[in-house]
DNA sequence: CGACATACCTTGACAGATGAGGTATCTTGT
DNA sequence: ACAAGATACCTCATCTGTCAAGGTATGTCG
């Protein structure tokens, strides 16, 4: 893992939520996405993963239920509300502000200061 | 203050080394400047920023003293340390990766994936 | 003389991340 | 038949960085 959790610490919910917009999906599935599309330079530990869930679901982003699988582990889907989707957007453009700030005050060569 | 403070998390230490490589400095004169290349649209609150002048010293990273004011305030300045670059040199290129990596997981329309 | 800027510092509390632990099912190799 | 590992869920105690709130002191301006 090359990447400091903490540098990404915040970022975790629009993540997660990131991944929602696409389509329903459940916990497990979700981490080895993140894994996946990060070249396994990041991968969320599973408390995190599901103290967001929990934050996510009070915060009325995100809502569960229950899988009909009939063979295998039991899997508890999660679906972005429209809700969801508008704190999507809102804590993308965060981001965007966000890097735009950080890139500044760490004088990553920018000549427009 | 519209950036969201927690999404800073964890790069403050390089905020303030990425100053202290230009020149020596002290806590007021960097929370200003930090202030002012942001467009004052994030400011370091003085409890974060003592904070972490106690983090980095501890960490070798800088070095203080007591600048001889005549007038007014009396201010400790801070000097970057050969470790202090070094480590704001990978400080940034971790900055570098995790914007790459976050950009990605947050699907900013990212062409070169 | 009061307000404000300059300049330093500490303490207690909060929130997100996480190591370590737990439960259960299914598959694959020996 | 059995062990190992993947799949899949969850909780709790602890750690760390942030920060509101408080404090001290000097200089300037109206």
């Amino acid at each position: 893992m090359s990447i400091a959790a903490d540098l990404i610490r915040g970022h975790t919910d629009a993540i997660i939520l990131s991944h929602l917009i696409h389509r329903d999906s459940y916990g497990y599935e979700i981490n080895k996405s993140i894994l996946g599309r990060s070249d396994h330079r990041y991968e969320l530990k599973e408390a995190t993963l599901y103290t967001a869930f929990k934050r996510l679901e009070d915060a009325g982003y995100i809502v569960s239920y229950w899988g009909d699988e009939k063979v295998g582990a039991r899997r508890k889907y999660y679906s972005i509300t429209p809700a969801g989707r508008e704190a999507y957007e809102k804590q993308l453009s965060e981001w965007l502000a966000t890097r735009n700030i950080i890139d500044k005050l760490l004088g990553t060569e920018d000549s427009t200061l």
